[in-house]
DNA sequence: CTGTTAGCGCGTTCAC
DNA sequence: GTGAACGCGCTAACAG
């Protein structure tokens, strides 16, 4: 197994020049005169010859590797964000090594602490719903690797953040249904420690005063985002006495899952009960009754800004960590 | 930026021992006297050693890597896979690092280039559809580097594959609509360069036989997957003078973008024309209307059967690489 | 313009 | 039981 790797010492062998030589003459070097250049590479080529990346990782100190760590690949909007940090990665000449924290927060640990063990160079991430303690991250800063938080990024925490502008698109759901004539809007956020669900919570009160609405305690539930806790606050939201018309979910996932629950009770979606959520993924194309509306977060380019970030971070000259930065970006309520 | 890292140097410094002796007590040789052992690494938990992963590389010649090469991560049989990859992989201390061809060949061969030049000690692959020759895969196994198909597999490839048993299912599937009376079947496939296309068309075939129906090669129809073509060939399906009364698709996404044709021309699916399909994601549940059945593919379990082959190879001690090998997995058919 | 050499972090003989 | 020394593949500082 593991058949043997052409080095540049086979390559100086067969020329009959130095290692060095070889070295600096795959370096396009101009010190190396141009005839022992092109017969370097030239050879180089003939033998297949490919650098070590471990050896130059001992002398630099860079694997260039990032490591993305994100709860579901299987959420639609993971796999899209996925596709704009690859695209920009592989565009610098960096791998990306992927770990799915399935929003348990040992998991998540491990994940970090793999990243650190094998020198990864920077890593992304988004964090699990379980996640309340941040110091895995911070001493993953604290040992020198940048870190950039996307999405789901935590809250009261100095870093490096890509998020989008939540709040004003939450704002503009929240008036896309009172321009329908709705006035009992209900609430039906993510886990409480996201900075996302605050916004959404923030844009969902902000829309509620400026329009003289009403809205009550009762009308506003967290969910941890899974299928069980969503249905089981959903049936909570149907069970009032004053039941609400429209629902804002956190995503679509949990505005399908509450819409489920709406059509066992026989509540058809949309019409008694008018949907609104977040994300506008892709999958809900394939949908008869999507939601309404659905306020576009544009995972791809989220994606691409947080690798973007890291990148600049990375290739940061100065010996010390750069001030923190926070990028956002907007949104756009998507009419279905 | 990079902060520096702990080596055995420092712990061999801090104990006033030399470094040999610090490598030799890391990994608890038993020449190194208890105490010192100790001794070591409790300075080493102290100073959070971690052990260098590319100096190990220099050394052993591993990287305890793997490449992940696929599709696209947005299909949810893909990003299932992962998962059992994934899980596997972690298990036994490897790291995993994913790509996405997007279904085109030179995506697919920067990849494989990519992951040669990381030095990975293997690759898991899924083919592009655009992909019809595979000599970027064949010399990665010449290099020494250990490869195993699944799914997607080449035909007509000596190579290690782990797939399923699609034949079967095809026929299970076709049997299904013929015991509720249904005679008019059409396939609507995949690209005929896929083996896995092929067993669609064997399964099927084998129940028209079986079961004394009739078939024309226009009810069998070869797409690229793509939105595009699959809905290009179903309006040639619906076109023809005698319509097929069932189709069965290649997977879940081509059985939606083709009901979705019916629908646009007032054509009700799975009542005026039933459908069946392959995969069974899990995205079928948000579907009012899915497909009457779906061939369960267990892609979680295909992961972990593909992963387990791979470490398997990476992990046989001989120089030779071993003979291919196949692994075949069961299917289900899951009836909505 | 090119060769020599040291050293990145670690495992591994070979000495003692 | 422990240490010194070498080498994995490569870059870079220092010679010439």
């Amino acid at each position: 197994m593991q058949r043997h790797q052409v080095t540049i010492k086979e390559i100086a062998q067969e020329l009959g020049i130095s290692i060095s030589t070889v070295s600096r003459a795959l370096q396009n070097n101009p010190r190396i005169g141009l005839r022992t250049r092109e017969q370097v590479w030239k050879v180089a080529k003939q033998l297949h010859y490919v650098p070590n990346p471990a050896a130059i990782f001992l002398k630099k100190n860079r694997t260039f590797t990032i490591g993305v760590l994100l709860p579901h690949l299987q959420e639609e909007f993971f796999s899209m964000a996925i596709s704009g940090i690859e695209d920009v990665a592989l565009q610098k000449g960096y791998n990306v090594v992927i770990s799915q924290s399935r929003d348990k927060f040992e998991r998540e640990e491990n994940a970090i602490k793999s990243f650190r063990n094998s020198r990864v160079d920077g890593v992304i991430a988004s964090v699990a719903t379980e996640t309340t303690n941040y110091s895995h991250f911070k001493e993953l800063e604290n040992l020198g690797t940048p870190l950039v938080f996307f999405d789901r990024v935590p809250r009261n925490l100095e870093a490096n953040k890509v998020r989008c502008s939540i709040t004003e698109g939450a704002f503009e759901a929240v008036e896309f249904l009172i321009n329908r004539g709705i006035t009992k809007i209900a609430l039906l956020n993510g886990p409480s420690n996201f900075e996302v669900s605050d916004e959404r919570l923030n844009g969902y009160l902000m829309a509620i005063k400026k329009f003289k609405l009403q809205t009550s305690p009762s009308y506003i539930k967290s969910t941890d985002l899974s299928k069980e806790d969503s249905i089981c606050k959903m049936e909570e939201l149907l069970a009032l006495k004053v039941p609400p018309e429209a629902i804002l979910t956190f995503n679509d996932y949990l505005a399908l899952y509450a819409m489920q629950v709406c059509k066992q009770k026989g509540i058809v979606p949309n019409k008694d009960i008018s949907f609104v959520s977040f994300a506008n993924l892709p999958m809900t194309i394939y949908l008869d009754n999507p939601p309404l509306a659905s306020v576009e977060q544009f995972a791809y380019n989220m994606g691409v800004k947080a690798t973007e970030l890291l990148m600049s971070i990375i290739e940061n000259p100065s010996e010390e960590m750069p001030p923190h930065q926070e990028i956002i970006l907007g949104t756009k309520l998507i009419i279905h």
